[in-house]
DNA sequence: GCCAACGTTGGC
DNA sequence: GCCAACGTTGGC
């Protein structure tokens, strides 16, 4: 079992959206990036712990936390015409993306700033810090439990 | 809105 | 395969 930090920007799809899902549970889709694709078809699995952070926000930071129900599967979002996330280049026997199915778990009081994140010793070494960019990526058994017990209950 | 740090594309 | 040009992400 696993942990990771997966990124939205809330005005996209927020903690609030995932948690007011009918089914409890949302579709993760709309990966366009390789690294991040190669993660998670590759090593996110149905039970994994997932952060679930805000990004290009006003406060940027890890909003709470979702389990990974469904493991990788193709993201039919690639093969929608109409969606921005159609690649004409996917074909249904080799698609190019993936998505994972999330359930909402907990909603942090307040928000776990990236600013604090940074300010925290403990957690200089985790990948967000290291490179921003990427928006699915691992975080430790460490990290995972420090972020926790800093997030107000 | 700016810009740094990437990632992707395409000519050669 | 190199690299310049261009596009995107995301903090500020």
């Amino acid at each position: 079992m696993n942990y990771w930090l997966f990124k939205s920007e809330p005005d996209e799809y927020s903690i609030n959206d995932l948690a007011a899902e009918p089914s409890g549970s949302g579709c993760w889709d709309g990966i366009r990036n390789y690294q991040a694709r190669n993660i998670l078809r590759d090593q996110v699995r149905e039970g994994d712990f997932v952060f679930f952070y805000h990004s290009s926000c006003k406060v940027p930071g890890v909003a709470g936390t979702a389990i990974v129900t469904r493991g990788a599967y193709s993201d039919p979002a690639q093969f929608d015409k109409q969606s921005k996330y159609y690649d004409e280049k996917s074909t249904a026997d080799k698609p190019r993306w993936f998505c994972v199915d999330l359930s909402f778990k907990s909603r942090f009081k307040e928000v776990v700033s990236l600013k604090t994140l940074k300010a925290t010793p403990a957690l200089s070494e985790m990948m967000l810090l290291k490179q921003g960019r990427l928006s699915v990526q691992p975080v430790t058994a460490d990290e995972w439990r420090k972020i926790l017990q800093m997030a107000k209950p």
